[in-house]
DNA sequence: ATATATTTTTAGACTAGTCTAAAAATTATT
DNA sequence: AATAATTTTTAGACTAGTCTAAAAATATAT
């Protein structure tokens, strides 16, 4: 049987190794995870062990197939239920993170793929992130983050990198929603910031914003 | 913080003392968490003092109102899941138990209401036993047990006492459901079975089965 | 290439929850 | 009321996960 705590370091590890392809680092995760390296050490041996993960003593660990598996069911379920808690209970995308960290761990396969289903096979969480079938597939969208768009464009936000409860209710703020259109007015050399066009609407965004936001072409 | 096991005790407690309202034994608790006497002595101690419950060395255990709160609001959760399982994502009522033992420890106050508001606040879950409200109250219904009805007169199945899988399966190989109509023809003195009418079928039932069937009079 | 700084691991301790086995208290029986 | 049977508690040990502090390995800087 696999634990909560296994689950939630899989997980991290999957995130921080560029989605289990790379190898991370002991204090990475004790960062990520807010525990300690020396924890760190104790389950990195115990997942090695589970063959969730390969690890060679200050080498740092890399996921084993059988460990991104169980990262790729993880976040399946955490973004099935991002979905629902948006379509079906009203959550705002800011919201529904905190919760659906929770339901990710429940286990049942017959639950996640009525879910799926109820939910019309969703393909995107509300952040825009993309959610794996029952097979573990990703269906990826081409997009570039709004720092790289070309003055004069038209883009349509289609994602977020940062789905940090701030920069979602600054988006909000905004009227930047998944979905929204947006056009590029004009790039201030000094900082990097974009005046940019949203409805009708001329707002100047910063670089750290513009490196956060993703669009696709149109 | 209350951890998922405190929970799982309280609400043990919450069911073995006819709704938190008497003491309960630490050996029943232990048969009823399959665990040993040893763990639940420990177990009792710290929900006392953690004022979730009244506890006398060698005298049972017994709910405080915060016990008892905490109970209701974890019974809440079980039973709104279940008719979540059951009415959107098509489990059967003899699957539901199990993930529902899971959903209940999920800590999310707006959740919980939304989910209610959304499947329009049911009374009852998909075994007939009452959904407490937002404020903790139960909606109860008049109801007997099959095994005390009348001979010649007509029911209404409203719930069963036994929510094992064996015997809602049993009542649906039967044809019997929540809603399903029932007269009953005749008693045999011998061994207490009866013959009952269902949707113009004729069936036998043992003892067993009549005491663990609510019916009301239509 | 040697010293310094950083990262990682080990060692040992703590908490929550569990267990077994033995002791203590309660209840039942004669 | 004394003994036997049952129930409950205590004592001590185990696992999972965490921590601090010290030791060991690796990486960096001169």
């Amino acid at each position: 049987m696999i634990t909560l705590t296994e689950e939630n370091y899989i997980k991290e590890i999957y995130h921080l190794g560029s989605n289990g392809s790379t190898s991370v680092n002991t204090n990475a995760i004790a960062v990520a995870m807010n525990t300690k390296a020396s924890s760190v050490t104790d389950m990195v041996k115990k997942l090695s062990e589970k063959k969730y993960a390969d690890y060679k003593k200050y080498q740092g660990v890399t996921l084993t197939d059988l460990g991104r598996h169980v990262a790729v069911n993880i976040i399946r379920k955490h973004r099935l239920w991002e979905v629902f808690l948006v379509e079906k209970l009203n959550f705002s995308w800011d919201e529904v993170h905190e919760v659906a960290e929770h339901l990710e761990h429940i286990k049942s396969e017959k639950l996640i793929n009525q879910l799926d289903a109820f939910l019309e096979f969703p393909k995107h969480d509300p952040h825009g992130d993309p959610i794996p079938d029952k097979e573990g597939k990703f269906q990826h969208i081409e997009k570039i983050i709004l720092a790289q768009a070309e003055v004069g464009s038209k883009y349509k936000c289609v994602g977020v990198d940062d789905s940090s409860s701030s920069f979602l209710k600054y988006l909000d703020s905004n009227k930047i929603a998944l979905g929204t259109n947006i056009t590029i007015l004009h790039k201030e050399p000094y900082d990097n910031s974009l005046k940019i066009e949203i409805e009708d609407c001329e707002i100047v965004v910063s670089q750290n914003v513009a490196k956060n936001l993703y669009l696709k072409k149109i």
